[in-house]
DNA sequence: GATCCTATTATTAGCTA
DNA sequence: TTAGCTAATAATAGGAT
């Protein structure tokens, strides 16, 4: 029942050795990713498609999409037929890791 | 030059009516969501794709991705063959918008 | 092991340049 | 436009539950 509690300490974005706290920090961090996602999708109205895999031997995937991962990457894979505002398609801005 | 600035205010989550600030609003939020992304990268060593559509009449496409977006999402829709680690391939939890 | 707490850091809304 | 500033809010690391 101490009542010293620690708070928040600053971390440095590398990679992290595999520590039990790796899984906590996965959810924790995709958690917080896609409440970002969904606050952009409604605050702005943007259309958005998000596929995570979690690291490590569980490998589960998760995703947050507004309307569909599908519809989304085929759109941005050019897989899709010319939509009506169809500006602006062909300069795909990649920003890859 | 006054010195008084008013600093951040608190912000609803709801859509914004198409203001001049939306653009900028989205641009920042953009960014500051594939930060997100690539510190979870980095971070967990976690796989992420994301494809972002701008909202309004522009319409852009951007992506973020580790390793790429086609790779990621054809492994998510299961178009893949079965990886070396094929646990949990098959229960996807979906956590669509 | 998911959720709560909170001191602390990280992000950002509105402004300015 | 795009970038920088900073007060203020938002997110979160480590611990507790």
């Amino acid at each position: 029942m101490p009542r010293r509690r620690k708070g928040r300490k600053r971390v440095d974005i590398v990679k992290m050795e595999n520590e039990s706290n790796l899984q906590v920090t996965f959810s924790k961090h995709r958690a917080g990713l896609f409440k970002k996602a969904s606050e952009l999708c409604t605050l702005c109205g943007a259309e958005i498609a998000i596929v995570v895999f979690s690291p490590g031997k569980a490998n589960k995937v998760y995703s947050f999409s507004h309307p569909s991962v599908e519809l989304l990457v085929d759109r941005f894979l050019g897989r899709d037929l010319p939509p009506p505002n169809n500006e602006g398609r062909h300069n795909h801005l990649l920003m890859n890791h």
